[in-house]
DNA sequence: GTGGTCTAGACCACG
DNA sequence: GTGGTCTAGACCACA
């Protein structure tokens, strides 16, 4: 489990915290049904409050990323992760719009900004490399 | 201008505005040297706070999309804007892992993702059309 | 808001908050579009902390009951509140087996629970009565 | 016996075994008089902790379901269930509350409420079929 | 002033 | 030892 978080960063520790998971488990670093640490030895890990480790499970488990045992620990949900439903192309297209329009302010272009996409995907989901 | 501010949404509304500017140049409804509403009567006209107008304008000053002289008002930056360079290279990677990393746990393939990119891209830069 | 805590109580303070709300809805002492206290007033008002009112919210918020404003405030959603769906059948049914079968066992016939029901929904959407 | 309990679940499993247990009483699978395995079995069957199971069993001997006996086991108390007083109701009451204020802030009517319950009823009551 | 985030420390239910 | 809940107090972003 290599996680970096960046107390200074902007982004909210436990947004990096999900992000981090997601990553591990996009590139299958983390398999469905593989075991994730418990909040309080994640918290003192990472060096951060359990509360916030605790936010950042809460809302994978509610997003059905993960399931949380109460005695157990936590796990990558065994049923594997939710698909792509409308509901999340709405939120990702959300997300997308802002940073398209910059960018093709920036003069990007349509095969730019894909190809730079593809780039980012490979880095991500191929296993081992740096993330 | 057509701009569409969303209250309830989580998104700060500054950045709804930022963002729709964006928009607005991106497909070209805005062109260099194209003003822009003063700050009050902006404010006015969307029923929202002069600073939050102002947060907007100050930040895509900041980053070279527009000019704000104190009497001639506010101007598309005439002189184009600041194109693509490594530090907003970096920036965007950082906003686009996050949301590759979830599409990629949700089972989208990298052709996928890139083909719902083109789409957008598309949707946001032809003129005219619906955003 | 006529809002009673039982800070003994085994149910968890912000289920109590949470309950109390949806039957202010239920009783149309609540409308779509009416306001409910800041956190900070509800938390003061109710002499439990901040965060206690905050995950009720939060809790609220994520099922559509209200939304939440950075600056406004919270609102009972203007839209209506989601109606039953079968996720929400099933929630429902995983809860009412167990009071079901227990009754069954201490004797209750069929039409002794419903018309037990009956009046407890009454109560609870008859306005004006005691709660 | 057909005992499911969901490790994954937020009821706890002593509440998981309860209700079970339950349930078979009140469909007559389980009769006064009938036997249940012993603690130790029962845990091994169900591969969870002794603590566990004997936890249900005190608490369904302290309601009144069951005897135990050092020696001769454990059984469905001979003399029947105690049938409905005040204090149940009350208690009943309790938690259908909260049930029936949220079914009917997603528009359920009253009609709808019960006839959802006497559904319920007949699947646990009636013998042999699914559960 | 509002909600959002983070920290710290405490007690309890569960198994 | 685990997560669940609650409290208390702090700082920040937003408008």
């Amino acid at each position: 489990m290599l996680i970096n978080i960046d107390l200074q960063s902007n982004e909210p520790i436990y947004e990096q915290l999900k992000n981090q998971i997601m990553i591990q488990i996009a590139r299958k670093d983390l398999k469905p049904g593989d075991g994730l640490p418990s909040v309080r030895r994640f918290a003192a890990d990472l060096g951060i409050n359990l509360h916030t480790v605790n936010k950042a499970y809460q809302q994978l488990k509610q997003e059905g990323f993960i399931l949380i045992h109460r005695q157990k620990g936590v796990v990558v949900n065994p049923e594997g992760i939710p698909s792509v439903d409308g509901e999340y192309e709405e939120k990702l297209a959300q997300s997308l719009r802002p940073l398209i329009a910059e960018s093709a302010c920036r003069g990007m272009t349509e095969g730019e900004f894909t190809s730079f996409c593809r780039q980012l995907f490979k880095q991500l989901t191929d296993e081992g490399d740096e993330y």
